[in-house]
DNA sequence: AAAAAAACCGACCAAGTGGTCGGTTGACTA
DNA sequence: TAGTCAACCGACCACTTGGTCGGTTTTTTT
């Protein structure tokens, strides 16, 4: 365990700033070296401790991305006995820490499936598996909130999480530019009222 | 004129297959060589007509997306009578050419800005500016809808445009995986749905 | 202190990349 | 028929890329 605090140390510290440069600048257009020179290391390093940078990706995924999604976009969420207010804090929280351009990484998950798909089966794979496990908390969630009486009955789960997932997506994309916080306060208003549209009892 | 039409041709068909791939595999993942060897022409050729990837991509962007969006997402919702109609139309033909494995330009303008984000300000600019048009344009569909009493008055436009716009992209990000099909029509119920908890009398 | 193992260095390589440029082609003009 | 010029060719250039490898430093073990 003391001998692999040094190796866990410089693997973390390379994963760290690999997804800052990935997702700022994407992966085909950051190379190991822009990397490597941020942390003052060699190829020699690199090499020692990842196969080649599609092994580097993959582990930032598998380490980083996938708890931070659970985390940040399913944990608050999952189970909670008020759907609609936990899913409204949740994506509250979310776009906030985007508007202080930290990573937002529901966001980040929506990036790289564009940025992969099609041009490499093999990281797409662990990306779409994520998007899955948050989809498939979604939908557990909205079922219970049926039987809790919060969600009318007639409603369909999968398209709501799906629905939902993918304007928060969608939204971060066009946040992008200028008025991202105006973008975002009239992004969180349409969802309650869409959220209210599928409610129980409609007290519109 | 005779002999611009050569000229033209030529140029035409390097950006129809530039937006192929730059589309399919990525801007930065795709090499000016790609492009030419698809159509068996040379380096010259290309920068015979234009001065860089750069001005190239950019020509694309204004002669091609600019056009296509406008035809494909803004003028079948345009100023038309009933705005839920044509926003559900508009909606589901373009999820439909995308199931073709056709060019689905609103998908295209959302990938760009994505790819471009922060990696490239002039080309983000023009993006930006063909989103923008298309947002307006539904902002102002729905203001007149408002007026035609299909719309509820106290709901924000900007908000519902920006909202539809959001969903579209992202749902279309969600679609690159396998079951599309069902992605897209579960999306359209809940368009339906969204919609009509903005309409002037509620009848659900 | 010596040996062994782990971590790291950086010069090097082949394969691209965007871009240049002197030259060729072939249709049109004088 | 000779000349002109837009359109195109493709060898070439400087530079970057992911990846290799023999060697050095640092840390741990004995």
């Amino acid at each position: 365990m003391d001998k692999n605090l040094k190796r866990m140390a410089t693997m973390h510290r390379m994963q760290t700033k690999g997804l800052e440069l990935f997702y700022k600048k994407g992966y085909y257009n950051t190379s190991i070296d822009d990397i490597l020179k941020e942390l003052d290391l060699s190829k020699g390093a690199f090499y020692y401790h990842f196969q080649s940078k599609e092994d580097f990706f993959i582990s930032i995924v598998q380490n980083m991305v996938v708890r931070k999604v659970y985390v940040l976009m399913i944990e608050p969420i999952e189970g909670k006995a008020d759907p609609f207010t936990a899913i409204e804090r949740c994506f509250e929280n979310a776009l906030a820490t985007a508007q202080h351009n930290e990573l937002d990484y529901g966001f980040v998950l929506g990036n790289f499936i564009t940025e992969f798909n099609g041009r490499n089966e093999e990281i797409s794979k662990y990306l779409k598996d994520i998007y899955k496990v948050w989809e498939v908390n979604l939908v557990t969630t909205l079922q219970k909130g049926k039987t809790d009486g919060f969600i009318a009955r007639h409603v369909d789960s999968e398209g709501v999480a799906s629905f939902l997932i993918a304007s928060y997506i969608g939204i971060r994309v066009l946040m992008v530019e200028g008025n991202s916080r105006m973008l975002g306060y009239n992004y969180m208003q349409q969802i309650k009222q869409y959220l209210k549209s599928i409610a129980e009892t409609q007290l519109v």
